[in-house]
DNA sequence: CTGAAATCCTGGAAGC
DNA sequence: TGCTTCCAGGATTTCA
């Protein structure tokens, strides 16, 4: 799915055509996505005013004026792609709606918001925004990494005496929320930490470095759009670049960029899932 | 507690 | 231009 950066990306194009603006009518063209849609969703959508677009881990949260907040997960391969012309300067052309186009977003501005997910793994629900956190979803997620919240001395207890893999602590959303498995590779490169080493045994030192590694390689990846793979589109249908810079993601067999290193870069599978890395640079 | 596997889906790419 | 198999950014649930 989407990880943090392109959650982020997605918010942030989103804002100037949702923000402020009412949601005139909301299609919605089944009765879920990976969990039921909850009850009445385009009538309790429709002709409420977003007020703001906030972001918590890899969720998107549009808060309205009736006092519910509307919940978007992008899954794996969900995009919200935004046709239309908020600023009333242009004929307003849609494209044509598509395959998976299961809800859409028509904004009083002229703005249309399409949510488009082949593989469904997407999800939207509808919360009191008063008590949003407390959220199924939200509650058992664990600080920002790009918050105050997550420290040094946060992580370095966090991972203490955990017996499981740094790879598979990373991605746990209740340690540390947003990550997924395209950063977690690319942070334990950068950290020059082997997947495999459980999280536990990794000295303290070395633990709360992570914490400016992970900030560092969200930030840039937040700086460059997002990444795009697959099924990611930024929220305007442009590609982000972020791709270009990953050290191992998707590198097998390619030669490691560490300084003097050509190591090729390993694949392994960890709980079901790749992971990418150096043999030498990382231990 | 850990952790692996199955599960929800579709589609693209690779292999034959 | 076919058919089969594998793989994919997630995260919950089930099972060992």
């Amino acid at each position: 799915m989407p990880e943090l950066p392109e959650v982020e990306t997605v918010r942030r194009g989103l804002v100037p055509s949702m923000e402020g603006a009412v949601i005139a009518r909301a299609q919605v063209n089944r009765p879920d996505l990976r969990w039921p849609f909850p009850d009445r969703m385009a009538e309790r959508l429709q002709g409420r005013r977003v007020l703001s677009l906030r972001r918590r881990s890899k969720y998107i949260l549009a808060d309205l004026d009736s006092g519910e907040t509307l919940l978007i997960h992008l899954g794996m391969s969900g995009r919200m792609l935004v046709s239309g012309d908020p600023l009333g300067q242009f004929a307003h052309v849609h494209p044509a709606p598509e395959k998976h186009d299961h809800v859409v977003f028509n904004m009083d501005n002229g703005a249309r918001i399409t949510f488009n997910d082949p593989r469904r793994f997407g999800a939207m629900d509808l919360l009191e925004t008063a008590t949003a956190e407390n959220h199924k979803l939200l509650s058992v997620l664990g600080p920002e990494p790009l918050g105050n919240e997550f420290s040094e001395s946060y992580l370095v207890a966090a991972l203490k005496g955990k017996n499981t893999p740094i790879k598979s602590a990373l991605l746990d959303q209740g340690i540390i929320a947003g990550l997924g498995n395209i950063y977690v590779c690319e942070t334990l490169y950068r950290a020059g930490i082997h997947p495999k080493r459980k999280a536990g045994q990794i000295a303290d030192a070395r633990a709360a470095a992570l914490v400016a590694i992970i900030r560092d390689v969200l930030k840039e990846a937040i700086e460059a759009g997002g990444s795009s793979l697959k099924d990611f589109r930024r929220a305007d249908g442009e590609l982000g670049y972020f791709q270009h810079r990953f050290d191992v993601y998707d590198r097998e067999g390619q030669p490691c960029h560490g300084d003097g290193c050509k190591t090729a870069i390993r694949r392994i599978v960890q709980s079901g899932r790749s992971t990418f890395y150096c043999p030498t640079c990382q231990r």
